[in-house]
DNA sequence: CCGACTTATTTCAGCGGGTAAACCATAAGA
DNA sequence: TCTTATGGTTTACCCGCTGAAATAAGTCGG
């Protein structure tokens, strides 16, 4: 999709990718980190200068000459992401540094015309509502609940949608003009997360996150792992219910998936068929002034997820886990058993803690990991998986 | 550890490893393959000729001039391989394409100074047994079953052998003047595989084994997985156990892991417990003739590694996954308990089937994965992981 | 058997990214 | 002011790779 003239080569790419990873370095150490020459650095530094792509920071005094603290210009380029992950679809425009310049929600709609038709018109009032910030645009990036095409263009299935072979990737670039990538929910907010959030650069970490379904994405050896059906994470149709708390059908036909129990849907309907209020925030109310049932429900869940994340933590070892939640699920039983569950399930080692984190969940996120798809080809160019 | 004076450019390895994963290649294939232009692989093809490391095999017939197959010369590297998987220890020697030269058996000695030295000697014995094919010997890779540093020099914990932070790479390297290599037993086999076995070159696969432990590894990305802290595949302390079948404490100190219930000991130990012999053989005879206790036993057993396979492919994704077993397990209750119970927990998708492969064990199989450590090294060079 | 055609491989002049080393800039400290 | 230390720039050069042309070695149709 119209790559735009790419004046960028490898070794500039690998500046901004360094830098972005590490955060504001001097060309020295760019150096070093790179394992290039100074004078190599110094010549791509200069165009990147002049393209307003780097700026030249503070000085940085020691004994000698004082080293330039070199970083990326947020207003370099900017982005369009767009989540399509829930009802309203959420569409960001951010910069390149993942600050948000302009919002907008657009009723999600299930007719792939109609849906192309109503984000092409969200586009336009994103970049009018963002104004100069919207200058430099220079990618989309879609995430949405489903499976998609290894060119990522493509959504091949997404259920929530009802979608197949919708070839949204292309018909959203040809109305914008602008290089557009559509990818799985969850893998959108792990890319996010590397190239945006606090781990960024983190090389091996994987994420997961509860709402109405469960999802769940890996980054290993510095790489999005897609597998080799790109399939990979699918955490939600794991094997985890346990026989004595009587496995239920899942929707894929077989019994005891961690969907079946651990998804607000799921604790929903163990709600109700408790007779229990089936809201989330009301339910761990309840569970917190000790009900019985409410209780039962969330910490079997919680457990449920706890189990599925030892898998991962198992199968995997990663450094860090970040378990995305409704924030009222964190201090709940919820929390309190995914952590003690896991705990128990991981085989410990000397010198070896694999972190868990619990992160809010926003409905920016999976909009803003979005816009870090068409971030990620800015930076990292064609190339890049 | 003496990097022999390495004269391979970047160039001449991608030939080298493009060739050794795609089997046979003119040059002109090899141009289109890795996007460089005929002259440059012309020149490259020149060197690696030259040294004898590349041979022109039978000419390819069509229109215009006929096209000469290259082929990597079976005899321009030779490798050894130590497995301390199993006692006895096994040292192979083998050429370029993983073909066994030579082979020793040693005592597995527990003591590290003992060990070593018993090695050193074993080596001697193998390279003397090989006679020609021990020459361009260029490295030597040890499989054992527990954890490594990362830089594959030292053993830091092997439970089987009692060693913690046995520098046996560099004191192997010192006695014999050939780079060594240390490496997980599950890691090594996997990697002979993607170097020399029939998944070859498959980017996404993972391979199980079940012995007196169980064993685990997965390339994913083309790359080893690794994990953050080194500890990536553990399956055997994946959380299988039904409460129905009444989990057993493991050694881990959890409760529950695949291998209380599926491991060859695990296999033995609840035999004994029903009063029925314990060896696998007799033990799968009795199965098989239907008596109800070995067949309970082995169908525990095969569900649970079902279990664990199906959580491996959801969470990974892979093409393949390889399970090596003994031959008498195959057909048995086992092998069937465990195919059953994998494609049960398996999401299914349209177009989509990760194919399960029974292999035999073969006591070789560590030591050529070993050798394959070596062999890694040759056509990658140093910078490979 | 011959020329026309096709395809594989080699040769060669030149480009571009990268380098080492010398050089310049700019500070701290005596 | 002079010395020292370090960051960044300039310059001459190297090396891998390229495109285009040349060459090699067949098939095919007459």
């Amino acid at each position: 999709m119209q790559p735009r003239p790419s004046t960028l080569s490898a070794g500039h790419r690998q500046i901004l990718s360094a830098i972005s990873r590490e955060g504001s370095r001097s060309r020295t150490e760019l150096a070093t980190l790179l394992g290039l020459s100074k004078a190599t650095i110094s010549g791509l530094v200069r165009d990147l200068l002049a393209q307003n792509i780097l700026c030249e920071q503070e000085l940085i005094f020691g004994v000698g000459r004082p080293s330039v603290s070199l970083a990326v210009r947020a207003d370099a380029a900017s982005f369009i992401g767009i989540s399509l992950q829930q009802d309203p679809a959420v569409l960001l425009l951010t910069d390149l540094h993942g600050t948000v310049h302009a919002r907008v929600e657009i009723p999600r709609l299930s007719d792939p015309e109609q849906a192309i038709r109503s984000l092409a018109d969200g586009i336009l009032q994103l970049r009018e509502e963002a104004g100069d910030a919207a200058e430099r645009l220079s990618g989309i990036g879609i995430a949405l609940p489903g499976f998609v095409s290894h060119d990522r263009h493509t959504c091949v299935t997404c259920t929530a949608l009802g979608w197949r072979n919708v070839n949204i990737g292309t018909a959203l670039a040809e109305r914008t003009g602008l290089p557009t990538w559509v990818e799985n929910d969850a893998n959108a907010l792990i890319l996010g997360e590397q190239l945006f959030g606090t781990l960024r650069g983190s090389p091996d970490f994987s994420m997961v996150f509860v709402s109405h379904g469960i999802g769940c994405a890996h980054i290993v050896n510095g790489r999005l792992l897609r597998g080799h059906f790109g399939g990979a994470g699918e955490l939600s149709h794991a094997p985890v219910a346990l026989e004595g708390f009587g496995a239920l059908p899942c929707r894929c036909g077989n019994k005891g998936c961690l969907e079946t129990v651990a998804s607000l849907l799921a604790i929903s309907n163990a709600a109700h068929r408790a007779g229990q209020p089936t809201d989330i925030s009301t339910l761990t109310a309840l569970a917190a002034k000790g009900q019985p049932e409410p209780l039962a429900i969330l910490h079997q869940a919680g457990s449920a997820m706890g189990l599925a994340t030892a898998q991962l933590i198992q199968m995997l070892d990663p450094s860090h886990v970040v378990v995305m939640l409704d924030s009222v699920l964190h201090d709940s039983v919820f929390g309190h058993a995914l952590l003690k569950e896991a705990e128990t399930h991981i085989l410990h080692r000397a010198g070896v803690r694999t972190m868990i984190h619990f992160r809010d969940f926003a409905a920016e996120s999976f909009a803003g990991g979005a816009a870090s798809l068409a971030a990620h080809y800015f930076i990292f160019g064609p190339e890049a998986g």
